[in-house]
DNA sequence: TATGAATGAGCATTCATTCAT
DNA sequence: AATGAATGAATGCTCATTCAT
């Protein structure tokens, strides 16, 4: 019988390193001995786990998004609104996780223009996030059926908007800057934005 | 008497043929040989131009960043509320140039992560915007010169979150989308939006 | 009490997988893991079995060539003509089974130039069947004492020539060919040839 | 203007090194790093020259079979009993180069049957020779028209079975022992061999 | 006995860069 | 100014091999 390893975790584990690096160093510093070494293994290793290359920056990708999904707080017991303004928020840059999931997701998008799989992962991962927004938006009495994807557009517009200059303007913007351009857009649109957190 | 070859022009040239294949292929595919070869050069007359690839990357960006800035309308003669619009309206990727612009921009945030040159010129250049804009919203009322900064984010905000938004999922955001989004945003924080173009 | 596994015999399915994918495929293809997967076992097994890559080699050989000797027809109560002539026949590339020995043979010949091992069992291999045959061609009254190692190295010149061109020229030697082309030779140097199989 | 290299003899001059390395070690050892090594240059110089391995082993196939193409004597001037003599001479491994010859295509036959374009050159490069050895035989009177293919086949044999005893038994086969026994067999099949060389 | 995780050297190939011409 | 030959380091990947289980 041979080690046990759980192949799933690290898996995980190797595209978290990818993330990292990619993060830290840009996506070219994201080599596969690199990865390995971030992860305490070899090159060898790696490939035992990915076939190759672009499988494991699909992965990190993939792992990135699900991991800002599940991060999402439970929908059951809390008002809409708040709801809103959580996942939201959760789209800024505000800490390291959230900053790494935006340099993945920006390196992703400029690789994605040469491969196809890639910009599938995008595109379907935006098209989830807009409808669990418009769905939220509805509740909150904020946009009709007729209108919701225009409102969910134009709710996550002012989120990534403030997370884009953040992320080209690194110092610029703390976290607390970030969440008081949000609240004030969100309360000019008609969200009442109650203390939090 | 040697060949008499514009230096700048011959830099530019090359500059937008990198541009081209970042925005076609991303950037793993703007290699010092197929930026040459877009341009109808070989290697080695690159490399007369620019010292090495981390300045035909800069300066890529930078030509870039020039470029938008040079479409900007002329100030003189032209009401502030049309030329904020306009320049919000040129931050969205609504034609193949805008939108290769964006593709630069966001292939060298990827970068800029291993590369405070790059970083510097993108923190300049936001800079730079962030200010004509800020001025832009006090000539049109909409700000003090207390708050002309956070104004100012707001409104590229919204233009920078519309883009991001189109640029992650292509197909999904034509030019209309992308302005009536925009001029919805607009009327809601308070500029009156007369018809255009 | 551990599985009971014929040690012998599961060296010879395994040698016998190697020979197959050389003959499918080429050397190149016979890699480890290769070997192993086509005998339906993992690489660990594979190396349970044989010390390295060369002992593998080696053993398919090995192998492949007593598999081979051990189809000579019983000598007991068979006329040296027809033992003569099975013998050659059996040189022949006519079907899959003689055709994986000949590809594993070349394969072994190509490899044997950096690989002592390999190119003395092919030589010990050679001279054991040139002795064979002499013995019948004396047998047959085709050659005396001194003069029995040339034509061996005749008869087995003719046979061995004619396995080369089927090989080199696939699709142009059916069994049939080969063997006229074969007798027409035999009859020629001398040897009368009966109606067989 | 760059120094001016003759593409086509550097091409030759790496095929010969790959050709020289399979002869010494077997074509495991013919590396892309040790056929550049053996021809005093780096892998890159030698990626200039061939698109992949692929290419290289194919093009050292081809000029080694083009090499022994241009060896054969002039035909205008000749009796063609001299030339059928030489030209199954001329494939017997009586030398370094002809051994290498040999070896090059042992191993390509060894690798064509994962490779079809390999499988081609060789099997083109048979039936020219087949074609040229009939020629020779109806010239010389051994064959007619009706049965010059199956003639040719029995003289090529003859040699092409001398040379792989030669190859599989190195150091048995001096350059007298093959000649000898080729003429003998020739003059068992009506070839009337005059002193030569 | 057999697995498969892990290693690390080695592979073909690509790349930015240099330089004689 | 421009070429393209050549370099050598680095890349993604494969391989034989080892070893804990």
């Amino acid at each position: 019988m041979p080690k046990v390893v759980d192949v799933e975790l690290r898996r995980a584990e190797l595209a978290h390193a990818a993330a990292r690096l990619i993060a830290r160093s840009g996506i070219e510093a994201a080599t596969m001995r690199e990865v390995a070494a971030e992860a305490g293994l070899t090159t060898g290793a790696l490939t035992h786990y990915f076939a190759d290359k672009h499988e494991l920056l699909l992965t990190t990708f993939q792992a990135s998004l699900a991991r800002r999904r599940s991060q999402r707080p439970p929908a059951a017991g809390t008002p809409p609104e708040a709801l809103l303004l959580a996942s939201l928020e959760g789209a800024l840059p505000v800490d390291d996780d959230r900053w790494m999931h935006w340099m993945v997701t920006i390196a992703c998008c400029s690789q994605a223009a040469g491969d196809p799989e890639l910009a599938d992962a995008q595109s379907q991962a935006y098209a989830e996030f807009a409808g669990y927004i418009g769905d939220l938006a509805r509740a909150c009495g904020l946009a009709q059926r007729s209108d919701a994807a225009e409102v969910a557009a134009t709710l996550i517009a002012v989120a990534d908007g403030i997370a884009v200059q953040a992320l080209f303007h690194p110092g610029g913007w703390p976290a607390e800057r970030q969440r008081a351009v949000l609240h004030s857009m969100l309360a000019t649109l008609g969200l009442t934005v109650t203390a939090r957190q």
